[in-house]
DNA sequence: CACTATTTTTTTGAGGCTCGAAAAAAAGCC
DNA sequence: GGCTTTTTTTCGAGCCTCAAAAAAATAGTG
């Protein structure tokens, strides 16, 4: 049951919302933010006073060169870098990857470091995400005041909550509840995110004209993920991250699956699957990782000569087409981003997956459906963890109140 | 972009919260609506004061023969089942049905007929449901004050601002905008809404304790169709109604459905499909409409005997349930309600349909997957348009204010 | 039956918030 | 320098919610 507005949610919610305000614009003017936010300006001049008092935003004087404009010039307003700083970590196959960002959304410093995530038992792996981060917070160069909150993302399902890894393809370890680890550690809160869930958040940042309300970001890699924006709003499963596209079925009772079961649309389309069916193996073999580079040459074959290899690419297109054709069947089509090293193969994806729409619900627009690619992904993860941190920063920590009271008893009763 | 939170807001919010508790609680006391809404008593008594005064609200005095507890006794408040009336319009398969229904709930007048709808010119099928609302507001009988809202629902696709009807199997007519025509006819505002979206409100009315947060209503039917509830909310697509269930791909090119597509889940589960696969028809022939008599006289042929009957329960069961996995990789596992002439029939579906979803992602959870059953679907989705138009007024017209204008702009640009 | 204890509801005063209008500030234009 | 234009700040008014106190209504008690 929703709960009845107090008084003094009132300016926290406004605060929030200036604050929003200049992270989404840049450097609006107070004027512009009236204007956004549908606040009188009296409102926005006291609010953002306050802000700048308490060195949150800052006034960017020296903007641009006057616009020539008649009347006083607008001053904008900036976040202020210094006001906080937040840390993401980014765990994914062999590789583990620290940033600290400042609240203006700027890298101040990064560490990258390969280990073996598939064989390295538990408490190894958890030591080696709590060093690095411990590294990076007791560098002397760090002044940008407190790290406030650590967002780490990695590839896999994590609950609802985003409080847990709790299932992973990097690694046989299931169940660990990495935020609670970093907050016990470091006393700093943190979260735990799903690797694409993150990319959506960040394609959102980098492209807001064209991933707007409703979009979609597919990682098409090992395995295949998917983090899905509806209504403005990122989409989680109830318990977990949801959104396990690549478990959909595809076939039902066909090619094995890394994750055990059969049919799935990874089965025929994650990059194990792609190699599996060029190279002849029978469906029934155990899924393989296979190297980006590996994945690149047979790109290259199929692109040469009509082969196995060409074979295995329509394969994946097909079952990437009808698992999104169900998809659309429930959302309704959308813009979608192809996300990892195969969307660096989507020519050779794309007829077959577009055929494989127009014989599904969503193919009645299925020329509207429009694709793009991206083929490196810890980028767009590291840049979402980063935006859900500071956002988190901006909502929670600099416009405190019963909101962060209720998230309190939220996790009580997590 | 979301816009700042007025000051006027604050009071209409609140008074809405009022009513909501209300509405739900049956007779609570200010005391106890103080504690769900979160409000202080003398918010709650400032606010019920009004809403007495402008006859939305009574105190319900001779409650029950009081609680024999010490101490003033609590005054109940109810809704004034004269504040407001709605009318609620079903469009069904060669069927329309309207109700009257006052603003505590209560059916006061109702009217059905029977009509060809399949062979229905537009014109005849428009004119049809205009009469038939026509006569109920003539009604001299029908003095509960004026009909604030209309909301009609219909088998079939609505767009995702319930104003039209984009298609629907009981009619060959498509994009009727029946939402607009009932308004400019008798300048009462009205929605079009979806029947199985409908079916999911009325049954989170019916038992809020099963049907809470997360749910799924399934119509089995001439047609399979889903009302979904996430996070407390129903889900509906970016452009329609969404939800299709029926028409997720079970099998890439397989039976033929009747939207024209092959594969579909509706291709295997619904009415014409089972008993296609019962009478041995090919999956490739047209899909007839088949009675209600005749599917039961099925299940009791497939209850009897293990035949070609009880096989195409089974594969029908198979469908259900690889779709509902495919479902469940996407939102988690949440509870199911089977609604509609088949439900009756689940017995004989259930077993494939929990052997179906074992294979999948959704499997992990499949011991705690409960379903239930509800054979009459009609009774559900009028009460489900009542629970629809009676929340509008509580809000839109009994709490007005910045709401209903940001829905009014969203209709300018919809 | 009067009185006390208990619980619910209303009243009252204080404090905050946003808004509109007016004033102040800061430029360009002539 | 005075005028115009635009942005920002200031100020008083009007609401709203809240906490505390008062009032109301009943059950228990002697």
């Amino acid at each position: 049951m929703s709960v009845g507005i107090r008084h003094d949610d009132l300016r926290r919610r406004n605060r929030a919302m200036v604050i929003s305000a200049v992270r989404r614009a840049g450097q609006p003017s107070r004027t512009e933010i009236a204007a956004t936010t549908g606040l009188s300006h009296s409102t926005i001049s006291a609010i953002s006073a306050d802000l700048i008092q308490e060195g949150i935003l800052t006034e960017s004087k020296a903007s641009e060169p006057t616009a020539l404009k008649r009347g006083r010039p607008q001053i904008g307003l900036a976040l202020n870098p210094e006001a906080a700083a937040v840390l993401t970590v980014v765990l994914s196959l062999n590789f583990l990857s620290v940033a600290v960002i400042d609240y203006a959304g700027q890298v101040i410093a990064e560490e990258q470091r390969r280990l073996d995530t598939l064989v390295m038992p538990r408490d190894e792996l958890i030591g080696e995400c709590l060093a690095i981060v411990r590294r990076r917070l007791q560098d002397p160069d760090l002044d940008v005041g407190s790290v406030a909150r650590i967002a780490m993302g990695i590839q896999g399902i994590t609950d609802s909550h985003a409080r847990a890894m709790l299932w992973s393809p990097i690694t046989p370890l299931t169940d660990i509840p990495f935020a609670d680890i970093l907050e016990r550690e470091f006393g700093i809160p943190a979260t735990m995110e799903n690797d694409c869930n993150m990319m959506a958040v960040a394609l959102r940042w980098r492209d807001p004209e064209r991933y707007r309300d409703n979009f979609i970001a597919i990682l098409l890699s090992h395995g295949i993920g998917m983090g899905l924006v509806l209504k403005g709003e990122l989409f989680t499963g109830t318990h977990s991250s949801g959104g396990e596209f690549g478990h959909m079925i595809h076939r039902p009772g066909g090619a094995l699956c890394r994750c055990g079961r059969r049919g799935c649309v990874e089965a025929y389309a994650g990059n194990y699957a792609i190699w599996r069916s060029a190279m002849g193996i029978s469906e029934d073999a155990a899924p393989t990782d296979v190297g980006d580079a590996d994945m690149r040459a047979l790109a290259a074959n199929a692109r040469q000569e009509d082969g196995p290899e060409r074979e295995a690419y329509r394969r994946a297109g097909e079952a990437l087409g009808f698992g999104l054709g169900s998809l659309f069947a429930l959302i309704d089509p959308a813009p979608v981003a192809m996300v990892g090293v195969s969307a660096a193969a989507f020519d050779l994806i794309e007829p077959a997956l577009r055929e494989a729409i127009a014989q599904t619900a969503g193919g009645q627009h299925s020329s509207s459906i429009s694709f793009d690619t991206e083929p490196n992904e810890l980028p767009l993860i590291r840049e979402g963890c980063a935006m859900r941190a500071l956002t988190f920063v901006d909502q929670e920590i600099f416009a405190p109140g019963v909101q962060a009271k209720i998230g309190a008893a939220g996790k009580n009763v997590a």
